[in-house]
DNA sequence: CCAAAAACTGCGCGCCACGCAAATATTCGC
DNA sequence: GCGAATATTTGCGTGGCGCGCAGTTTTTGG
């Protein structure tokens, strides 16, 4: 990660994800073209189609990022720490920086509000979710195949999306963080692990 | 529903959905236009675009009705019976008769395999998860923004979904049905509800 | 500093989503 | 049944998109 190339192509993606996420927040999904988004981020319009295949790709990018981001967390979490703590740490990161950001709040609005980026959207929290199994599985020492690690992150995942939507009804006077660090532990006493997985 | 508007309307959904996926296996994702799926459901590109917004949509249709069916059908089991054995009901139905089905087994293939379809497939199983947890949170009398009835239709996805997977891999020669009816049991243990749910 | 590898770009083509308005089919009150 | 009201289908046109290709520019490793 540390050649000029690969730090210039990761800037240009990161670029493209937030003029995309500006864009659309600013001017609406449909008032967005393709061509904007390169324009914004500086690049030709055939160049962003080697980053992204469509508008919702990028704008999912930055979600997607930091989804597969919580995975990785886990991994680096001390292997002593009870899981659940280790769960609720590397989840919990995700929103740390952002709640008050009126930015941020506009963007989680925007990509629970339009239909076209549901699916996209669903792809970024699933990759989260299979980054976390693999985390889990690697902490329990669950061998491959095993269905507890998937259910286990699913029930993260779920529980999560579930705190922002409440959040989100609230209309966002408490912070986002303390939605979903409740639901984590709420969760955390519905699935009563018998032999107690650290 | 037993309007002639009505039949015609889901008809043409239906062969829509059917055309497509056909296509979609014996030709290959990618050597599948509008214009043909349109052709083979008797019906011109422009009434396509009416139903469907994109090639995917279509080839995802049979897959969202069913899922959404699953919701209902756990609706419709009989109030005493224990909450599981309904969830498990209303998932396998899903899963009854398509396994010996060469092209069913086909069409599962391709949705997993193709990235383009994952979007839309993921939202298929959504909807289901969404129906699900309405209809066990009826169930178990919870109350609205309760968390146990998403986690557990959230966990019962997961279950199905990774059960799949592996019957996949597997090869298939044995039927889908078991490997579904064996993780929502494994699944079963794994989610000890303290205040046995019925 | 040079050759190999990789990324960016302009061009072009076929496909697609969708607004609009005309034509056709279905429903419903009478 | 009949005719008006309401839905659906369709053709046309347009703007936008996705991507293969091939030429140029940039980065890399020696």
């Amino acid at each position: 990660m540390t050649g000029l190339r690969e730090r210039k192509k990761f800037a240009t993606r990161q670029a493209l994800g937030i003029a995309a996420m500006r864009l659309a927040i600013e001017r609406g999904l449909e008032n967005v073209l393709v061509e904007d988004i390169a324009a914004a981020a500086g690049v030709s319009p055939r160049t962003y189609n080697n980053y992204f295949a469509n508008k919702y790709e990028a704008i999912c990018a930055l979600a997607t990022d930091r989804a597969v981001r919580a995975g990785l967390a886990l991994r680096e979490r001390p292997p002593d720490e009870p899981l659940w703590e280790s769960i609720r740490h590397s989840v919990l990161v995700e929103y740390e920086g952002g709640d008050p950001d009126p930015e941020w709040v506009a963007g989680v609005r925007l990509v629970t509000a339009a239909p076209e980026l549901h699916g996209e959207y669903l792809k970024a929290r699933r990759a989260m979710e299979h980054e976390l199994a693999d985390a889990i599985a690697v902490r329990t020492g669950a061998s491959a195949g095993d269905l507890e690690p998937v259910v286990l992150a699913a029930a993260v995942n779920a529980a999560t999306e579930h705190a922002v939507g409440q959040w989100l009804e609230a209309g966002g006077s408490v912070p986002v963080h303390a939605y979903v660090q409740n639901a984590l532990c709420e969760l955390e006493s519905l699935l009563p692990v018998e032999r107690p997985i650290r």
